[in-house]
DNA sequence: GTCGAAAATGAATCGCAGC
DNA sequence: CGCTGCGATTCATTTTCGA
């Protein structure tokens, strides 16, 4: 994966670089719907009064604190809006964005990305296994951080690797609950006197965990809060496109470095758990065409209440219904819908069989196992 | 503790009683800076379209009712701005707020309760031990819901019972990830037909660690979307007042009756919350998310005769098998199951080690266990 | 009555290709 | 765009049912 653009000329999308400047102003200068993911780990500089511009001189005493707040989450909102619609045009229409923060700011943020259009998925709480204790005993630790999942637009179709994501937790679905340790040791990057690069770099588990569910292989994926380049750096080793954006030079410099040593992992290892939707159709009247049921032939339903026969188009008919696998198995059960794959079994010697047996083989013949 | 005022005429505050009406009005009609704490559990908005069936087809019983509906984000806002503002009056200048939601509502919750000038204190995440799985695999498992615990000024002097709370924690300071089980069994109220008498009931475990951490007793507790009353129960068990607003006769019955049964500091009750733990289960995948292993990287079984590659997501691959650590260990030895961390291993400066030994690595840093 | 199997259930924004 | 119909999809617990 070398740096180079996709599309060539006014259009043309800079890949695997990190660009210089303020994440609004380049992110209105690349061209629009070419992202699949965005990952922002925004600031949150809230109740930084010294920050703000009023808009007389007037004096700040106590009676102005309300103002002062108001002011302060105004300005941060305005913030927000700005960088969110940027980022909005750059995605896809099937795209999404995962933003995290702390209770600081991701109420704030949460609320703008639903004002501006965004479709919330999930939150996903980031669970640390060692956070820092809260020495004054006057809070509760804080022990997580908030990450927002969102697509576009509401009914956007948006990657979720489902499967791969289960096999990730061992079999069970994931859950919107992460236990992942702090970055730490070898993985903390430093500066030349030895003090953390940057004061809020995180894990690469944490990306490693969004990129492999949100994203495939090949796709381009932005941070416009690049930081250390910790996004950029899993893009690269899972085989995704990145484009990161950073305006502090420092961070840049220890990014770059960082990058030039990533490598990608082999492709064998990039291959992931697929779901049964991603493989292809199969028609239940090609287990009749290639003589693996017979017209006339008896099926058994799952439970043993029911038996259908086979007619010669691949229909189904017994018990007063004619149709489909699907259609029969739904009307039987009274159900609105029903896998007729799983749900009905043939005999061969003695032996109750599901049909999607038959489907499995057929499939695997067809060669292109996905899983 | 019997139902009875605290002051006399016309600025009475009626204790431990059930007030029938909208919150907004009954909270402005009761006397300002009365009250030592808010829990609130405001409707979520949901949104939810058609009707959702599981694997096994049984449809599932969704929060569908009318007082969870609002027309726009706007108009859910107005309400939320104004039963805040009203709550606000009534607390006592060091008093706070607990508000529960679901991603659904509260980042809207959270800005809208800075807006008002409320001091956030911390976010705590709700992590449930048994939620609702997804069932069509399209997103997450919503296995968590957020409470924002927030003062009423910036520099209030709120409480907060930090060694009740360590106590309660076996010793560990209290983090801001609480694990609890859903309401069920024989607390979870059910009306005349044996249905739930309350779609969003919330366990009694929940609100008596808020009170403990952030009540004394005696103090003054109001809940104003007071539902079946969970929050006025535990509070009368933990030697507190409560005033509990709701507008449903039918959820002020049943709430009724259920306090009527309710006899303060009931030892026994108590200790049912403290439950036995286990040995956190760690996937496998976590050992790649963290860096410990890396995709594309070689294991051998313990007998040396099989090799296999790690994929992305934390599946084996080699010998014609795919699967997880214990399917593929099952399958090359014709064995009906196979405990993975102790049949595989990786290697290290020549030296094979079994992986169990980085998850036992895992366990040691998570040191304040999950469960 | 007892034990094991089967059913029920919980704050849920829960398809999608092909015509 | 909308409609039709295939066919993919669940975890932890409690409660009920049946032998």
């Amino acid at each position: 994966m070398d740096t180079m653009t996709k599309k060539k000329g006014a259009d043309a999308l800079p890949l695997n670089r990190i660009l210089a400047g303020d994440c609004i102003e380049v992110m209105n200068s690349l061209p629009e719907g070419s992202v699949d993911l965005i990952f922002a780990d925004p600031p949150y500089n809230l109740q930084l009064k010294g920050d703000l511009h009023r808009p007389d001189n007037s004096k700040v005493d106590a009676v102005d604190d309300a103002w002062d707040r108001f002011a302060s989450f105004e300005t941060y909102d305005r913030f927000t809006e700005a960088w969110l619609k940027a980022a909005r045009r750059l995605l896809k229409p099937n795209g999404a964005i995962w933003v995290i923060g702390s209770y600081h700011n991701i109420f704030r943020v949460g609320a703008a990305l639903q004002n501006e259009g965004f479709w919330i998925l999930n939150d996903v709480v980031w669970r640390k296994s060692n956070p820092m204790p809260n020495f004054r005993g006057k809070r509760f630790t804080n022990a997580h951080e908030t990450m927002i999942w969102a697509s576009r637009d509401e009914g956007a179709k948006y990657t979720f690797n489902y499967e791969a994501l289960k096999s990730l937790n061992e079999g069970i679905q994931m859950r919107s609950d992460w236990v992942l340790p702090i970055c730490t040791g070898h993985e903390r990057l430093k500066d030349d006197k030895g003090d953390k690069a940057h004061p809020t770099q995180k894990p690469e588990g944490l990306l490693h965990r969004v990129l492999v569910g949100s994203t495939n292989p090949g796709d381009v994926v932005l941070d416009p809060f690049f930081g250390t380049g910790t996004t950029g750096a899993v893009a690269k080793m899972l085989g995704r496109d990145f484009i990161g954006i950073e305006r502090d030079a420092g961070y840049r410099a220890v990014a770059e470095k960082r990058l030039e040593n990533i490598r990608k992992y082999d492709r064998e290892a990039l291959q992931v758990s697929t779901s049964k939707r991603a493989e292809p159709r199969v028609p239940f009247g090609q287990l009749i065409e290639r003589g693996m049921l017979r017209p006339g032939e008896e099926l058994t339903s799952m439970n043993k209440r029911y038996k259908v026969k086979i007619r010669a188009d691949g229909t189904l008919v017994g018990n007063d219904v004619k149709g489909s696998i699907h259609q029969v198995g739904a009307h039987l059960e009274g159900a609105p819908s029903c896998n007729g794959w799983t749900y009905w079994c043939f005999k061969r010697e003695g032996k109750t069989i599901p049909i999607d047996v038959l489907r499995q083989q057929i499939r695997a013949e067809m060669g292109d196992r996905p899983n």
